[in-house]
DNA sequence: TTGCGTGCAAAGGTTTTGCATGGCA
DNA sequence: TGCCATGCAAAACCTTTGCACGCAA
């Protein structure tokens, strides 16, 4: 996540205010200026790119790598509404595509442990934990 | 992992000899190219491709996604390593791009954390922990 | 002999980049 | 005004595919 100064600009806040009416959903670049053709707001493929990079940089947009000869996925990441600062972690089913999130201290005693023992600081908005879910495995 | 039968090739036995010298590291299809290509023993690269996917079938290599728009990585299964079950997971640095290899009890009882009471089944091969590394802290 | 494996070239699709222009602060 | 953002086109990139030929079984 880095705070690096950005314009606010039309492109931008279009992406944004797409994202915000499909909580949940993980949609690829291209379903993304699909979309935004068809309601009249055309952005230029490259500026999707880089706003969408921009986005997954702060954290509001999550990033999903399912496998590497098909286009990432994103997904727009609820700000939490929570305010007791409940860590949420994602489960992506690799063959369902579903996104299971989950509230657990177990993992978030496994990030500790990852910073105590290893020294490396976990970000729980980055990580996705890839796999098969119950329906699939 | 699958078992359809093989037809045992010179350039299969190249690849599998390649691998068995470099257990434990990571290199992209193009690695293998280029070292193949240096050591007198070119192969065509849709060749590596078809037999890279089918090492992996069979379980004798690793496939690894980084990330979405860098190559995928494979790595030599050493035989032995099944009784020692060394699952190995990574870490990757949002700052410096950095790639940690980590072999933790820790991590994998979470793993089995993760099966055992949200019915996940973890993929480490897929999983990619994103962070901050200990330089980048 | 059978049909899978190979290699070349080309296609395929996603993502990145160069550069001139536009627009935010 | 000073930069960053945008958009177009083209490039870059990794990977897959078509097809004719070679080779293992």
């Amino acid at each position: 996540m880095s705070n690096r100064s950005r314009y606010k600009t039309k492109q931008r806040e279009i992406l944004l205010g797409y994202f915000e009416t499909v909580p949940g959903v993980h949609v690829t670049a291209s379903d993304v200026c699909e979309y935004l053709q068809e309601h009249g707001a055309t952005i230029g493929q490259s500026t999707v790119y880089r706003q969408l990079e921009n986005l997954v940089d702060e954290g509001i947009i999550n990033k999903y790598i399912i496998d590497g000869s098909s286009p990432a996925c994103f997904e727009y990441v609820e700000p939490d509404s929570h305010e007791d600062a409940e860590i949420c972690f994602h489960c992506k089913c690799e063959k369902c595509g579903k996104l299971i999130h989950l509230h657990c201290e177990e993992i978030e005693g496994m990030q500790i442990h990852l910073f105590d023992e290893h020294r490396f600081k976990m970000n729980p908005m980055r990580t996705v934990f890839y796999g098969l879910c119950e329906q699939c495995i």
